[in-house]
DNA sequence: CATTTTTTTGCATACGCATGCAATTACGAT
DNA sequence: ATCGTAATTGCATGCGTATGCAAAAAAATG
């Protein structure tokens, strides 16, 4: 295991000097065509490919973009890293990837550690940025774009995080409109986690727009965007003497663990007993086991998004964005007619 | 934003030289107590962290494992990177995340790209290693292990690089003794990727233990381990005069695309007019909609044995190590009892 | 207290590449 | 052929940390 050939050794092979080398490997600089070939060409005599890591030492620049993720159960989450880690490849960077313990993990310590990483630039698809991390990362000039989420400081929201996120208030309404057009009058809501923002919104956005039509949540219950815990909560609903009509539940993998409850434990029909509608429209919500009508969320166009944002913040020093990317409902076999 | 605090910075502040500062954050490097607290005190009041890509040049060690996979709509995938990833962080290692673009993709650019990261070791969950790259990993030291693949190159299973894989052949062997034991005797199959080391043992494993009961493998098509294909290929074993009564489908996650297709485009019962059994014990495979009798593999078991092996052949320059882990079936209700 | 042994410290340098600057070369215009 | 400009090249240095080595300090020994 002799150690990887360095620059200076191609440059002595090709007889020109370590710089020559350098620029031979940087896009745009300045080296002739006659001392580029000669180098290339040592350099594939001796296998050489320029050390990424020295290369960041030098630049200050990694061209690697931290990913932080939690609870992959989720088949939205992979699609948002397959998706992600092939835009942000394209642009030539790479994915370090940090998954948490829990669905609401402390980011904190994990953060710290990307940070020594000298990444470029950190999306976070799972937890929240805490004051102090987004401080640091400010400090440290590294860009951070929240994905699906946003920061829950501050009330007049201030400069914060940039952010990309389904329109999920309008994706609450969109249910709200839907159910009460299908007649449904008890609605229930199962939530994800409490205090995650997406939850919140789509919450929101179904109370505010039942209110209009003087309805409310009649029942609700805390699924934590856990599929065992969205079983404990699909019961908990039918547990009291009066029953929902149809349940909204706050993401399609809660939601499929509620129609497994709904069908087997408590022996009801969808959509005849009871009608249910999701939120993400993941592969599973087509299958035909399920059939499960949901707002889609676009991700393509989220990641597209992210990374626009995330590449403008790490080239220029700007300020930040919150991009909102509408979201439809998908029609399957989960509502009545 | 100016740049982050140095080691330099530290030793300034604390009155003591970088060399101590390296020293304090060197676990069993030679400093005094009251040293270290001064440096760990200045450290905390500059908010300096050890910049990860200057240590990794200068100790040769970049504490980062390179992840190779693609096609993460299999959940079995995602189950994969969240343990490994967590196995990994408890060791100190980092995951950098390359997935491919589609099931069988050129590795090999991928592979050189990695290179460059100078990353400690390979973990490949996809595609396997062309000779080429093998030897280029083996060139600049860098350990690979490939997991649920072994490498196709040598008969003679000579010194290739590591794997970890389930025991795919006795996997199907346990597949065709059940379906016999039921009184299934038209069997079909499903494979996964023609060239894939998993389908080709687990049909291996089929074959002969069919034979050994004097029958075959009636039916045959081809669903590249992709969701659609599957379909597709569940229609074509179906197009034919005799129909098969089970179906050995290579994975989960075509067996419940074969599910779909059965049941909504064939309107056939499952168990009742066909049995079918997959292999992995993916998640879904449990969910009420599907039911899946399946072969598990114990991700946990064949991530702990891939760290297990890569850390030793990162630490130790030891010979590569070929791991198997048992598999087993798991009874739900897709076959008759 | 002197001397040996052990621990701690700082100095100097290396890791591999990028880049500002000055020197050199190539090229075009007069 | 001569000069001026532009393109190319090499030199030297810096990026932030780790570490061998020798000097210094501390501890242990007689």
């Amino acid at each position: 295991m002799k150690s990887a050939p360095t620059a200076q050794d191609v440059a002595v092979l090709a007889n020109v000097s370590q710089s020559a080398v350098s620029r031979s490997f940087t896009p745009g600089a300045s080296v002739s065509e006659k001392t580029k070939s000669k180098v290339l060409l040592a350099a594939k005599k001796l296998g050489y490919r320029p050390n990424a890591i020295a290369r960041s030492l030098s630049t200050n620049q990694s061209r690697i973009i931290a990913l932080v993720m939690s609870y992959l159960e989720n088949q939205f989450y992979p699609l948002v890293i397959e998706h992600l880690s092939q835009e942000l490849q394209k642009e030539g960077y790479r994915v370090l990837l940090f998954i948490g313990q829990t669905n609401n993990f402390d980011a904190d310590a994990i953060l710290m550690d990307i940070l020594q990483y000298q990444v470029d630039g950190i999306i976070m698809a799972s937890a929240t940025l805490s004051p102090y991390l987004a401080k640091n990362c400010a400090a440290a000039g590294v860009p951070v774009v929240l994905f699906n989420r946003i920061s829950s400081m501050s009330p007049t929201n201030l400069p914060s995080t940039s952010s990309v996120t389904t329109d999920n208030y309008n994706g609450g309404r969109m249910v709200a409109k839907t159910l009460i057009e299908r007649g449904y009058q008890k609605i229930g809501f199962i939530s994800g986690l409490e205090n995650s923002s997406t939850s919140i919104q789509r919450e929101n956005g179904l109370r505010d727009s039942l209110a209009e039509f003087n309805l409310e949540i009649c029942f609700r219950s805390v699924g934590n965007y856990d599929f065992n815990q969205a079983k404990e909560a699909t019961r908990e609903l039918f547990r009291t003497s009066h029953r929902p009509d149809a349940i909204f539940v706050a993401n399609d993998h809660m939601a499929i663990a509620s129609m497994d409850v709904i069908r087997e434990d408590l022996q009801l029909k969808i959509p005849e007993d009871i009608g249910l509608i999701g939120f993400d429209n993941i592969p599973q919500a087509n299958w035909q086991g399920y059939q499960l009508t949901t707002i889609s969320q676009d991700v393509n166009q989220m990641v597209l998004a992210t990374v626009r944002v995330l590449l403008s913040q790490i080239q220029n020093e700007i300020k930040p964005e919150h991009i909102v990317i509408p979201c439809q409902i998908i029609e399957r076999n989960t509502l009545r007619k």
